[in-house]
RNA sequence: GCCCGGGUGGAGGAACUGGUAGACUCGGGGGAUUUAAGAUCCUCUGCUUUAGAGCGUGUGGGUUCGAAUCCCACCCCGGGCACCA
């Protein structure tokens, strides 16, 4: 017999099953049989294949080969995340393909792909352009971090404690346009589609708090003005005061105390310029205390207008201004001829007062260059602000609300707590505070102070303001805002723990409800006001789902000791067991809750207080049944109050400590210890809330039942929520997510394929100049610069190609562009008239079984799911999901536990192992050490196991010298043989690996017997093993076997009946303990087999004397006799 | 702090939907073979214990005839997010 050698056999087989190809993939597939499945591409390091690759090459290969022999037809490719240069990758590939193949990796190499080809990314670069044709690319602006020594925008990894990694300056924000692909306009489907989806549950979840999609609600909080102010609305061409935003915008004008008018300009359709002026001037008085406001047309007659106005208004708002007619889309309006477009600029400002432009983000009717030539001419304060529609001519613009109308609006996930609002915060870098501050006339009174504050807190770092001992803020002196609900005046702050990139950078604070808020209140002395009675469930159901809790008229006392400031707690007996609260009790009738508490601390602990002091807050109890005899007893929730007592206030009273019989007693305790006992005491929890809010000094922040919130009172904090936001705001939805910023200031990647007319707009490059190629004429070291911004080459293509003036877009694409899409390019590798032909693209998309590591959870994998929605809307393909079933691979970690690295020098190559012990051994032991998708330490000694199963297997084929055919069921009798296939075949199904292996394992341990082993039988193990061990499989089977290859036989099925054995192994137990075993006959009656257990020798030794209850009987399991 | 995982012999790990805990592998002990070593084969291997038994799945409680598995509270480890209102 030859020894088993696995140097000879595995290169010896790898080179023939190329030579054979073995592992093209068909070209028409069986639509029901199509699987495709993909392992995620490596990035072709200069450093070789790790064996932390190895185990999701190996296990996708398991797979592969698994699904081939069950007849299915497999696409199975494999290609190259290159992000390098292209020279150093030709280099590196080569290494990493051969170590690949000495895997013995099934790959159709046919289709292998190279993102850092032009033939490769041109296909991205199509991307790009689809995208931005349907509006899912653009260019807006961003806060990046600058160097302004570099003068170059830095990467988050390149600044080093706030300073530039390479110059030391220190790093600003700025903002600067970039370019984003707009993945938030999916964060819905990105959300709701992930409940269908085959992957692991962590990731999923990983992914919807990435999305952070957040209910909540939006409450506008109007700033006080003592005067009232007169707003004048001059409305633009084809509207009117029924039309657009005007309706709107009057009523809530007019609902903070505003008066308004909206004058009917004549002929809105067919307008004349100077006949509107004159009906204005005609008509409407413009007075000193006159806020003058128009849109778009409304904008001309308001300059034509302030031209020769004899005195000034008070303030001009100009929404979507404009100087000439040089309009975006290239029409004419027809009143272009009813005035002379000549603007004196110096009267119109002088009359305007305050000269407020705001532009509308993304206009369509203007563009960019004319609001530029209009800032050019008018001066004044510009503002950029987000619309619902292009131009703001949705009928609903709350941007322009909360500009000219002056309120501050709000985004809160808890509305219940709206009547627990004592302040407003807004964000330092707002255009709110940066308006406030330059401004007087907005009554700011401490503007320097603000402007100190609102410099230092852009100076500081998110880290720096995080970690501040205390909230910092400034209060906005001489500003209030009205609260929507109680109409009460609150404070205003600046204060940098709200971000302005989130929500409106404004919050509503409820220092009583929440962490952040309960901090800055109490470093600002502010009050905080409870609105949430925290609830003890004692039921079994959703107390949210109960109606009217009952306002209970009882109190409980935290009673204090000065001495010690230990507190009283009262121990009652209940069940036989101690039950820590608080002691109290409800009111009589006439008798105020103070003073029904004053007497029952009195009654029950002997202190008489004369007075009791703050009032703590109240709880809820929700009950699952009444304590009082004779009441309903349907489950309610009862709402009391505690409050603080101190020893202090009390005459002479003396502790009563034992009452009740002895089942009441009372005990000073720590706080600690009481909170801890008042906890796990399971009728009183909810007074634990209580003293710990009262002892640690914190908010509550779980929901409960609102309290003090006029007629909110009383319900679920669910209910209370959905209330308030009906009566006082408006439901609002946010997220997490940000839109993907796709430029990179680097050279390799993808050129976005963009270029700028002399104006400055942007146009995509067409299809017939892609690839639009990384030009080859530039170094790309790291300078400072954008590598591409020095290329002559590329501003000479340009201008050639698009004329003079024209310039390329300098930035490359984020590499997860071109990963993001390339499971789209295997299916047709080789198509150069689009990036896949349908036909293969129905023929095997989307990805059956996606694998790789858990690292890419959220990006790559949410990036890959938004393209494809992407180019599901564009029509390019037809199915919204990428990958319909994902698994993770685990770490391999080194032999001491932490993370392989070439400095630890401890760093495992998985050429050295193959070459030492082989291809089918490395992917075996890996494949063994655990579940697939968890980490495992690499183990030098356990990797003996998997070699010695492949020898032992080697030998008992040898030996046994069988005739092997390709059977497809293992014979009827050889039951083990059925038990294996069931289970290596679920098992490589679920990629359970680890435990298909160890039933192989036991297969081989069961034939050892000699008696047990067969020719067939030989023959389905070898073929069961054959995706783990292609290559000692394939020459065993070629030595015995009829011919051909292992891999192109059929998967063995088993036959059902076969898998169960004639007798079965059962446990005999009495009172749950197990006493014996039995094997009984697989169709015995239930009856003998009790029967059969009561027979056997320790069974009746146990059950002797003992009179037997019942007896549980599970079939096939087990046996147990319950006595008394 | 919040959200996910996870904690089982000396080690990696198994255990269906609550039903004999520790499959399979490594390591270790003993034996056979060998001049010897290695390899191979046989055999034992959770802990305590004299038998019989008792104790055992991070800790403490609970539900159940029966809990690694379900419930409550807590501890530890890994991952993700983080003034996200």
């Amino acid at each position: 017999m030859e020894e088993y050698n696995h140097k000879k056999i595995e290169s010896k087989w790898q080179e023939k099953w190329q030579e054979l190809d073995l592992y093209e993939t068909p070209d028409n597939p069986d639509p029901d049989d199509a699987r495709y499945v993909l392992g995620m591409f490596p990035y072709p390091s200069g450093s070789g294949l790790h064996v932390g690759h190895v185990e999701s090459f190996a296990g996708t290969d398991v797979y592969a080969r698994f699904l081939r022999m069950q007849g299915k037809d497999v696409l199975f490719p494999m290609g190259w995340d290159a992000l390098h240069p292209r020279e150093r990758t030709e280099e590196t590939i080569p290494v990493f393909k051969d170590q690949l193949n000495s895997l013995g990796l099934s790959y159709d190499w046919d289709r292998e792909i190279n993102t850092s080809k032009p033939e490769y990314y041109q296909w991205t670069q199509k991307l790009f352009t689809t995208l931005f044709e349907e509006g899912l690319a653009e260019k807006k602006p961003d806060t990046v971090n600058w160097c302004p020594g570099c003068q170059t925008v830095l990467a988050n990894a390149q600044v080093i404690d706030g300073e530039c990694e390479r110059c030391d300056t220190e790093v600003e924000d700025k903002q600067m346009d970039q370019w984003f692909f707009n993945i938030t306009e999916y964060a819905d489907e990105l959300l709701e589609d992930l409940d269908d989806l085959d992957w692991p549950e962590s990731t999923k979840e990983l992914q919807r708090n990435w999305i952070g999609r957040k209910q909540g609600a939006r409450f506008s909080f109007p700033v006080h003005d003592t005067t009232t102010r007169r707003f004048v609305v001059l409305h633009g061409y084809k509207s009117g005061p029924k039309k657009h935003f005007h309706p709107w915008l009057k009523d809530k004008l007019e609902a903070t105390g505003n008066e308004v008018i909206v004058p009917e300009l004549p002929n809105p359709d067919n307008p004349d310029i100077e006949e509107q002026v004159a009906y204005v001037k005609d008509n409407v008085e413009l007075t000193e205390d006159t806020i003058l406001v128009g849109h778009s047309l409304g904008t001309i007659v308001a300059m034509k207008l302030l031209e020769d106005l004899d005195q000034r208004v008070k303030t001009t708002f100009l929404v979507a201004p404009y100087v000439d007619t040089d309009f975006a889309d290239g029409k004419t309006r027809g009143y272009e001829d009813t005035t002379d477009w000549e603007f004196d600029t110096e009267t119109i400002r002088e009359n305007a007062g305050q000269l407020i432009n705001l532009q509308p983000a993304d206009d369509t009717s203007i563009s960019d260059q004319q609001y530029q030539r209009a800032k050019d001419k008018l001066g004044g304060h510009w503002e950029t602000i987000d619309v619902n529609k292009p131009h703001a001519k949705a009928e609903i613009e709350p941007a322009l609300f909360s500009r000219i109308g002056n309120e501050v609006s709000v985004f809160t996930t808890r509305p219940d707590t709206l009547f627990g609002v004592t302040y407003l915060a807004v964000a330092p870098d707002t255009t709110w505070i940066e308006n406030l501050i330059e401004f007087p006339e907005l009554g700011l009174k401490n503007r320097e102070e603000v402007q100190n504050y609102v410099q230092e807190a852009k100076a500081k770092s998110k880290d720096e303001s995080r970690e501040a001992e205390e909230k910092t803020g400034v209060r906005l002196e001489g500003i209030t805002v009205k609260h929507p609900a109680t109409g009460k005046q609150l404070p205003v702050y600046v204060a940098d723990y709200v971000l302005s990139g989130y929500g409106t950078g404004a919050i509503m604070a409820v220092p009583a409800h929440d962490e952040r808020d309960f901090e800055f209140a109490k470093a600002h002395d502010l009050p905080i006001k409870q609105v949430v009675a925290p609830v003890e469930n004692e039921l079994d159901a959703d107390y949210t789902k109960l109606e009217d809790p009952i306002m209970e008229r009882a109190a409980n006392g935290v009673i204090t000791r000065k001495k010690d400031n230990k507190i009283l707690v009262q121990i009652l007996k209940m069940d036989g067991e101690d039950t820590y609260k608080l002691p109290g009790g409800r009111a009589d009738d006439g008798e105020t809750i103070k003073e029904a508490l004053i007497r029952e601390l009195d009654e029950e602990t002997g202190f008489r207080f004369n007075q009791v002091r703050e009032q703590l807050g109240s709880f809820a109890v929700a009950y699952s049944r009444s304590l009082e005899k004779g009441s309903n007893s349907e489950p309610h929730i009862r709402v009391k109050r505690a409050f603080l007592v101190s020893t202090e206030d009390a005459d002479d009273g003396q502790l009563v400590s034992e009452d009740y019989e002895g089942n009441l007693r009372h005990e000073w305790m720590e706080p600690e210890e009481a909170i801890k006992n008042i906890r796990n005491s399971q009728h009183f929890h909810n007074e634990a809330d209580i003293v710990e809010t009262f002892i640690n000094d914190s908010p509550s922040t779980d929901e409960g039942i609102v309290v003090h919130a006029d007629d909110f009172s009383g319900l679920t904090s669910d209910k209370a929520a959905e209330k308030i936001t009906e009566a006082f705001g408006e439901k609002e939805t946010t997220y997490n997510l940000q839109d993907w910023s796709i430029g990179r200031q680097r050279f390799w990647g993808a050129p976005i394929p963009i270029v700028y007319d002399p104006q400055g707009d942007p146009h995509p490059v067409p299809e017939e100049h892609l690839p639009w190629t990384l030009p080859e004429d530039v170094d790309f070291e790291p300078t400072g610069e954008p590598p591409l911004a020095k290329s002559e080459e590329l501003f000479e293509r340009t201008e050639e190609i698009f004329g003079e003036g024209w310039t390329p877009e300098i930035e490359t694409m984020d590499c997860f562009v071109d990963s993001s899409w390339y499971f789209l390019r295997y299916p047709d590798p080789h198509n150069d008239e689009n990036f896949a032909g349908k036909d293969a693209l129905e023929n095997w998309c989307p990805v059956d079984m996606y694998v790789g590591g858990a690292e890419h959870a959220v990006l790559h994998l949410l990036y890959a799911r938004f393209i494809t929605k992407a180019l599901a809307d564009s029509g390019e393909i037809d199915f919204r999901e990428p990958f319909s079933s994902l698994r993770h691979q685990g770490m391999v970690l080194a032999e001491d536990g932490t993370k392989m690295s070439k400095s630890k020098g401890n760093v495992v190559n998985p050429n050295d192992v193959v070459d030492r012990l082989g291809a089918d051994t490395l992917r075996m032991y890996e494949l063994f050490a655990g579940p697939f998708s968890e980490s495992f330490d690499w183990d030098t000694d356990s990797i003996a196991g998997p070699r010695r199963f492949i020898e032992r297997v080697w030998r008992l084929v040898h030996e046994h010298k069988p005739e092997l055919t390709s059977v497809q069921e293992p014979p009827e009798s050889a039951t083990y043989m059925h038990q294996t296939v069931k289970k290596v075949t679920e098992d490589t199904t679920e990629f359970n690996f680890n435990t298909a292996i160890s039933a192989l394992m036991e297969a081989r341990n069961t034939m050892h017997d000699k008696e047990r082993v067969t020719d067939d039988s030989l023959s389905v193990f070898l073929r069961l093993l054959a995706p783990f061990a292609p290559h000692a499989t394939e020459e065993l089977w070629h030595e015995f076997g009829p011919g051909g290859s292992v891999h192109k036989q059929d998967w063995p099925e088993f036959s059902p009946q076969a898998v169960e054995a004639e007798s079965v192994e059962m446990a005999v137990q009495v009172d749950g303990t197990l006493r014996g075993q039995i094997t009984v006959d697989k169709n015995a009656e239930k009856a003998d087999i009790i029967e059969q257990a009561k027979a056997d020798d320790n069974v009746a030794n146990n059950l002797e004397n003992k009179t037997v209850t019942r007896t549980i009987f599970v079939s096939g399991e087990l046996v147990n006799f319950v006595t008394e």
